[in-house]
Parts: structure tokens; sequence; C-alpha cells
DNA sequence: ATGGAGATTGAAAACGGTTTCAATCCATCC
DNA sequence: GGATGGATTGAAACCGTTTTCAATCTCCAT
């Protein structure tokens, strides 16, 4: 691989001059340049990304660290946030913390030593605002709520409006005995959408029931089934997020238990595969492309030095009902 | 952020001799070591990666390279593949081609001008030789076919033989009229199916249909449908993948047809969704988990200048049968 | 002719590590 | 007592860019 210093070499000119037309940093006489081109044409000379970063401590590289990938919630948010960091010109790493506070400690540490130029988080770490403080380059957080004075910034869904949706849409589908499977409570997602739920039970006047419930395939199969075994009067189900949902229905189909029939479901996220299903999953939409596009924009503004002057951007949710659900027609009330 | 020459004035060293404590690349005097050692913690002192990298001209990082991560088969893979990486000391740096060979090849001129040392790379090229030829760090095909001439790395399923067992699979269960859902034909992967489906049609005296579909969800919704149209009286059909069986499922499911009474189907892969559907897909399982560690294991090998005796690894492909098949009994066969 | 101003250019010093090479020190061996 | 040799160490070059700073050149107004 060629070096700057051979181009500057064949073109019997300096280093500086033939930066200056990689860059365009400086104006360099027409035929000067039009000299280096050719070399760099020729020679199909390509600058070494190390050696610029390391010049500028800048690699125009962001950071992306995600519990798991697993999750298309994630993937899709992934998505989103690559195509509008490559719109912007960086380049993004994606890393998978498999929400293991050493292992997002160790990627940011990496992230940080590379010369990223900014991080984007959904981080899972109890103290948040410790990370927040301790990271020198510019962060956004993501799916998560910071701590009022950290005034980190940080874009994510309105999840306690989504758990009121939720809930009040199985009311209005007659259920009674509506049990929520909680996330992690450690996440303020899961515990806003927990929120939401026994604001809207007590409004009602149900008791809230709950169960708690990872976000992952197999801990919903688990739980579904618990939840079964003590809730056996249960006729609606708040799923902790689509990819449980996916499992509660699972579990349900092998019992035989009709949906929504006997018990109506509703999960959180609105991925993909949600509508994919059989029978397609009633569900709380998460503006996943716009929260991923925002993120990355935000970061990119930060790393160019444009101050953002919101630094929290909640981004409203919608109910999307398919065929988990079934609204309750006025004449069937008694 | 502290740099070296900082601890080595600090420890009263020479930066030279800080740098061989932290490598460990030659001895040093306990007592300077425990020094310098004291030094670092201390200042909570960091080698910059990007120096390090420039020096040592390799980043300890992988590339991989997938069409999308879209399909859970492919982040599955990821998965696996980074597990191992990171097990073996290296970063991984996750790239979506999007099935755009212009972005492949931006991104493998990214990972060359990062100082990457391998590529783990599942390339949608038609000319998958000249990208290995030009590339020159080292680099394993997934899940595609190099031509002979090449003798490329490349660690796979045996996509000929899985193409074999879902047929036969389906003549068992006593279908006669087995459309092929073909994947497309530039992947050597695709073509490799359709082969052993077009063996065994012949070989049982079935004359092939064929439909062509692209490895998505929203195709296979397509597909599906103008199959159906096509073919009135289909009672098996291969999906091109999991993905797409899912994809079948639902429009099966929508339009009444049961499943398998009247159209049994066959995915590809054996995602771990695919046994959360209802129905649950049988399928034709890839050892996932085994094809990703392989991968990575061989350019960690190869990147140590551990020479690979065996250049192409084809692993064996299993029959996972579930709820969109049934066998026939021998009682009801006629 | 003279003095700037503005346009081009190159030398050299960063950036923050690693590595080569030679120097120094000290113990050991004839 | 001097030669030998191994263990430690540091100076300086190097990795391949960017950037500062000063030098040179050109052109034009005085």
């Amino acid at each position: 691989m060629a070096t700057i210093r051979e181009i500057a070499r064949q073109a019997h000119v300096s280093p500086a001059t033939v930066s200056r037309v990689l860059n365009g940093t400086a104006a360099v006489d027409p035929q000067t340049e039009a000299r280096v081109l050719k070399v760099i044409r020729e020679t199909g000379y390509r600058p070494n990304e190390v050696a610029r970063s390391l010049s500028k401590r800048s690699s125009r590289i962001i950071g992306c660290i995600v519990p798991t990938i697993a999750n298309p919630f994630f993937t899709e948010l992934a998505r989103a946030i690559e195509d509008e960091s490559f719109r912007r010109g960086y380049k993004l790493i994606l890393c998978n913390s498999d929400e293991d506070p050493a292992k997002e400690e160790a990627y940011i540490d990496m992230l940080e030593r590379m010369n990223a130029d900014g991080i984007i988080i959904t981080t899972t770490h109890e103290d948040m605002d410790a990370l927040i403080k301790a990271c020198p380059i510019p962060m956004v957080i993501l799916d998560r709520a910071p701590s009022q004075e950290t005034a980190a910034y940080s874009v994510r869904a309105d999840h306690y409006q989504g758990g009121r949706l939720a809930t009040e849409h199985l009311v209005d589908c007659g259920c009674q005995n509506i049990v929520m499977m909680c996330g992690p409570q450690k996440y303020t997602s899961a515990a806003k959408r927990l929120q939401g739920y026994r604001d809207v039970c007590r409004e009602k006047g149900l008791v809230p029931q709950e169960v708690d419930c990872d976000f992952d395939f197999a801990d919903g199969l688990l739980k579904t089934d618990s939840l079964l075994r003590q809730f056996p009067d249960v006729d609606g189900i708040l799923a902790a997020n689509d990819v449980v949902a996916l499992s509660v229905v699972k579990v349900l189909a092998a019992q035989k238990v009709p949906i929504p029939d006997q018990i109506q479901v509703v999960g959180f996220d609105n991925i993909y595969l949600s509508q994919l299903m059989t029978p397609a999953l009633t569900t709380i939409g998460q503006p996943i492309t716009a929260i991923g596009t925002m993120a990355a924009a935000i970061v990119a503004d930060l790393v160019e030095g444009q101050a953002q002057p919101q630094k929290t951007r909640v981004l409203p949710v919608e109910l999307v009902i398919r065929e988990t659900s079934c609204l309750q027609n006025p004449e069937d009330k008694q």
C-alpha cells in the first residue's frame, strides 16, 4: 500500500500538498492538483484511515451499544441508526452488551480508545449517570430515561403512555382480569409501562396483577406458563414486549386457548415480525425508525459542534390493533 | 487523556520501558515495573488504540459483512462470530451490505484502511473471486461457495443436501405437487438447494415446479400469493428460507388454508424464530453457531499466522420436523 | 523600482504508540 | 584482573497522516 510520501515523490510535491488536494483544506494550483490527482488515480492510492484518525483525533466512527441484537427491536433500531450515520458520513460499530454491565463498559472503553466520535447506547447499567459523566465524547441514551440532573441527551418513546394505551385497549376489549408481564424494572422503559398500567387500573377500579419477565423468548415462555397457573381467570395479557408476546401466543396456542376469544394479548414495540405472526399481534407501536434516525442525527450534530437545544426527546407511541385483541361491540355489553 | 510519555516521565523511565511493561514484550526489572504500574494505576492511563494500530499495522479488528441484519439467520450467525472473536481477543465490526455490491465494496475498503486484521463476509457480489483476490488481508467466505480455482477459505452448510432432505421429506409426507420457492440463483446457497430439489424430483418422477423469491418477508408474501394462483393444486411448499416460510404460513393462514392438512411447508435455516411460530415450522437446520464459530476461528488463526490445512468447510444440515408437515402413516397409503 | 497582499508551497513538528539498536551495568568465569 | 555475557534500559526512528509556520512567488498599486 502506497503512502502519501510516495505519492508526493511521484508528483514532485510535498506530502502536505497531497494532503491538501485530498482534503481540500487549502487552495492548490490547478496544475499541481491535476498532477497529484493523476498519480493518485494511477497508483490507486487510498489514505490510511488509522494514521488519519491519529492525526485528527477523530475517526468518523460512531459506536452503538445495544443489549442484544437477538431482539428485532434493536436490529431495526440499529438499521435506522446505521442509515442515518452512513448518510452523514460516519461508520457504525455495532456492539452487543448481552445486558452485561462489564461487557458494556469494555465496549465503551474500546470505543473511546479507538477515537470514536460518539456513542449511542441502550445501557443496562444501573447507574446510568456515572456512565454518562465518565464519557468524554458525545453520548446519547437510547430507549432509557437518564435522571433529570445529568441532563444527558436521550431519545425514547413515551413508554408511560404506551402502558396506558395498552391497558385501556384491553379494558375496551372487555377484559376484566388483565395481567401485566413487566419487563426488568431496572430499565426505565419497563418501569414506565408498568406505571401506565397501574394508573389505568386504579382509574378503572381494577386490581393490578403482575408477573416479572425478561425481554426475551425463553423467559417469555417460562413466565407465561407460570402466569396461567397463578391467574387461571386471566382474560387479557399485556406482554413485556413483542418478543415476549410471541412466546405468550405460542404457549396459548399449544394449550389450545383461543386468542382473542378467551385471552387477548397486547405486545409492545411493533417490530416487523408482529404483523407476520399468526394471529397478527395487537401492539403498542414505537416509532423505531424515527428514534434511530434522531439519535444518530443528534450525535452527528454534537460531534460537529452544533449544540442541541433539546436534550430529551420523547416520541409518541400508537396503538396498533390486529388479531390478538377484539374490541367489544356495544350490544355485547350487558 | 494521558500519553505514554507522560507516564514515562512520572515513573522516571523511558516510553520504551512503559511500552514493555504494558505489552510484556521484554523483561523489565521488577522494581521498575512496579513503579510504572503504580503510575498507570494512579493516572488511569489507557493506551490509545489508534496509535497502537498505526504502529503495529494491526488493529485486532475483524470485519463482518452480511447482506442484512434484518434476517435473523445473519444476526444469529453474527452473534456466534462475535462470541468467538471476543474470546480470541478481537473486536467485531458488523456491517450491512443491503445486498448492494457497491456498499459491500465500500465497507471492505473501509475495513482495509482501518487496518482490520481480517474479514468474514457473506458476499452478494457476482464475481466473488475478484473480491477475494483483491483483498490483502485474510478473508473467509460465509454461506457461499467460491469457485474451485480461488481456493479461498469458506464455511457453509451443505445446501445441496438440505434441498434433498427437504424434498424427500415432503415426498414422505405424501406430497404430490411440491413447489419450490427458489432464492436468488446468483447465491450459491440458493442454487445448491434448488439442485437438490431438482435431483430428488427426477429420482421420484416428479416434475419440478419453481417460483423465484428473494430471501425476505416482503417478497415472500408477494410470491406466495402468485404461487397459489399459478399452482392451485400445490400440496407442498419448499420455502427459500425460514423468513420466507413465515410469510408463506402467514398468507396460507389468511386464506384459511389448513397447514399441514392441505399444504405442507418446509423452511430452511432453523432460526430461533421457527420454533416459536404458530404452527411451529418444519425446516432444514443449519448449524448456525458452529458455522459462525468456525469462521471466526479460521480468520483468527490466519491472522496469527497459523495456516489452515482445510480451506473449505461444509457442515451437515439436519431435518427438523415440527408442525407444518406431517409424515404419512403407512396405513394411510393406498 | 518598491512595498504589500495574496496565492502556493514545503519543512518539520505533531498525533501516541512500538521497536531496533546500542549502551550500561553487574555477575561470573578463566 | 580482564573477558564474557546476560539483564535492563533509553535514544531515536518509525508507523502515515495533518497542520502550523514561514518562505517564496506573483501581481498590482504606488
